[in-house]
DNA sequence: GTCTATACCCCGATAGAC
DNA sequence: GTCTATCGGGGTATAGAC
């Protein structure tokens, strides 16, 4: 029962959890040493360079898998139906996802430059993939392109919206209605 | 022409600069002392209770009027029109405005209840100004309601991607084909 | 009102025992 | 592998001179 697993990955579990609840800064390795039920002499043992190098560790692990969120839009039948399961798909892995893509903004000004480029290009190949699947449906890339970002901006706004402000009132602008409104309004005017 | 003013408003002033830059957690006393040129004890004088005494003042300060930015939506002869003007004034504040709002967000945590409750409460009044000036354009104000949701997220959202993710691909997508597109929208599938 | 000087604590980090 | 013990430094905060 007992989830005995090794040392290292419960300290990047509970950093994992304690960054994203407090932020880095605010997080000390008295903290996580305490949380892993350890002490903090050990956490140098797996991070040598200490409480940055499980910053990039975390960092590394919480990078979400946009790609296979976009996986359940192949085959959609019409641009109606795609958007709806855009919010499908955000709706059931957006919680999740949403607070990680939140706390990896907030965390930015912490990354090198190759961890910034990394998540630069994974929200542009995010982007051309979502473009790919929206462009049956349009007349031409470049609207294409642009309702993609219509999309996830709308959608993305809503959740940082929900996610930050309070999470107690995530309902009270119904998920299903604001999606179906976003789908409606891109498939009547852009649907072709 | 120094700028004599109060050391009062120094402090507070390049308080929410650091802040807004490194976040709370990260800027110490020192710093601001510094950047306000005077010394530690002096910043005591004028806050009491120290660093959090000055969050909580800067928090006040910063609170954006996002009201005054309705008030050039007033007016407006169409859906289309409405829509275009909302984009503009978040062009023209928005860079400022979001700049604030996601900081506020980010230092939510560090807040307490009444902060928290005046920011949703300040997020509702906008919405509710916002379904106002929408509903003469639309059939009834659940519709208005939901409108002004999927807009502002849409810009919303725009805002904090460009803003958080690299300042300098903010025009990778321009911002005027995304507003156009938002405003066309709107007012093809909903406008009466 | 503002400074100097200082107290005290917690932080990140490490050496060395086990 | 993990702990105890400890160090240096920077953090917030304050007492008292001016």
């Amino acid at each position: 029962m007992t989830p005995k697993t090794d040392l290292r990955e419960t300290i990047t579990e509970v950093s994992c959890n304690l960054f994203m609840e407090q932020g880095y800064a605010s997080t000390s390795i008295k903290q996580i040493a305490d949380a892993a039920g350890c002490t903090t002499a050990a956490l140098y043992y797996y991070y040598e360079d200490g409480k940055e190098a499980i910053l990039h560790k975390v960092i590394e692990q919480c990078v979400p898998d946009m790609m296979g969120m976009l996986a359940t839009l192949e085959g959609a039948s019409s641009l109606y139906e795609l958007v709806m399961r855009l919010g499908d798909a955000m709706r059931t892995e957006g919680p999740e996802l949403l607070r990680r893509l939140r706390w990896l903004m907030i965390e930015l000004p912490n990354m090198g430059e190759a961890e910034r480029a990394m998540l630069h290009n994974r929200k542009l190949e995010f982007m051309d993939r979502l473009t790919d699947l929206i462009e049956p449906f349009v007349d031409g890339r470049q609207q294409a392109e642009m309702l993609a970002w219509v999309n996830f901006c709308a959608l993305f706004g809503y959740g940082q919206t929900f996610i930050s402000m309070d999470l107690r009132s995530y309902r009270d602008v119904p998920d299903t209605e604001f999606v179906e409104m976003l789908a409606t309004m891109t498939a009547t005017t852009y649907g072709k």
